[in-house]
RNA sequence: GGCCCGAUGGCGGAGUGGUGACGCAGCGGACUGCAAAUCCGUGCACCCGAGUUCGAUUCUCGGUCGGGCCU
């Protein structure tokens, strides 16, 4: 037999870990992650992952996997899951996926362009390439080849920008061409979702008490390893919520009282564009609007009551 | 008690006799390979009262509050 897809969603400390836990056990399922930042070993405390007695509780796959020197992107992280979820699935057992990142759930629900790696070298020229042009030159040349790229990218998105000239340059063809057909994708209605959407109000005020138990807990001696390994500061690890603030703290920039202040800032904005993925993408999906664990636990039950069937 | 200075949106901070700069925060939004990223949009603010004026946030007078100095 085969087990069956759970997604949960939700914004930085709405509770998902802790949701999908019970369901794990509730089921005999398996839990994977679906966040961006979990993925690397070098920040447990500061990317909220789930603590290792949490792990003993139910197996849990791709939290803490990748070393932070590489960086992983969607495509990356898609195979990867993907292989994942098939092999549990193919023992029997419930899937799990949770997390954060709206990117990587529309990749696992609509799939995603195939699209081969990006040489570095070429994404090194075309960096260059748009310093040296500028947005209005580049957006010319890049006019040329993918207009409809051109039209729907936003000014001063240079990430995009860059990323649709990669795309050419590397494969001969458009973003735009290759966005049209997608593949990865978990076959409809293969998976059932849910969505937590607590009140604004309260989740900032436990993201605030969540950064400050952090910074209590280990979240300095953790980035002040990472800072020690020297990484280039691209990658996607030293871009986590609270790295820049404890950096600059660590070098005596800023005291700690500032950086905490900004650390839960930078939260509470990161939440905010969660939230306006969840309205905006998965519009039907479900939605938990409680907070807090029991009650969870209580609408995720009624609203899919035959969960040990 | 006397003299001087200041009073602008949640905060900081320009400026003008007649479209109320800008920054930050907040809020809204976009989102197919860096996504905890990247980017876009958004402000019914000029302390109160009277006066001058076609018109006052801007000028005058009075008041209130804040800051400084003096006796």
């Amino acid at each position: 037999m085969t087990g069956r897809i759970w997604l949960i969603a939700g914004p930085t400390a709405s509770g998902k870990s802790a949701l999908a836990l019970r369901l794990a056990q509730a089921v005999g399922g398996e839990i994977v992650n679906a966040d961006a930042l979990q993925l690397y070993a070098d920040l447990r405390v500061l990317t909220a992952r789930p603590s290792p007695e949490d792990e003993t509780q139910a197996p849990h796959h791709l939290f803490g996997t990748v070393d932070g020197a590489d960086g992983w992107s969607v495509g990356r992280w898609q195979r990867a899951a993907g292989a994942v979820i098939a092999d549990i699935g193919a023992r029997g057992r419930d899937v799990i996926v949770v997390g954060g990142t709206g990117l990587y759930f529309h990749a696992l629900t609509q799939g995603l362009a195939d699209v081969p790696q990006i040489p570095e070298t070429v994404r090194q020229r075309t960096a260059e390439d748009y310093d040296a042009l500028g947005e209005a030159a580049f957006r010319a040349r890049l006019a040329a080849v993918d207009p409809a790229a051109v039209e729907r990218i936003a000014p001063g998105d240079r990430q995009r920008l860059t990323r649709a000239w990669n795309v050419h340059a590397a494969t001969g063809r458009s973003l735009t061409d290759h966005q049209l057909s997608t593949q990865g994708a978990l076959p409809a209605g293969s998976w059932r979702a849910v969505a937590l959407s607590p009140p604004r109000e309260a989740l900032y005020a436990r993201c605030d008490a969540r950064l400050g138990a952090m910074f209590a807990h280990g979240a300095l001696d953790e980035v002040s390893r990472l800072m020690s390994r020297g990484l280039d500061p691209s990658l996607p690890v030293m871009k986590a919520v609270g790295v820049r603030e404890i950096i600059s703290h660590l070098r005596g920039d800023m005291d700690l009282e500032a950086a905490l202040a900004a650390a839960r800032q930078e939260t509470r904005r990161y939440a905010k564009r969660q939230m306006t993925w969840m309205r905006g993408q998965m519009t039907d999906w479900p939605r938990l609007d409680d907070l807090g664990a029991d009650a969870h636990w209580r609408q995720f039950v009624a609203l899919y009551p035959a969960l040990t069937d």
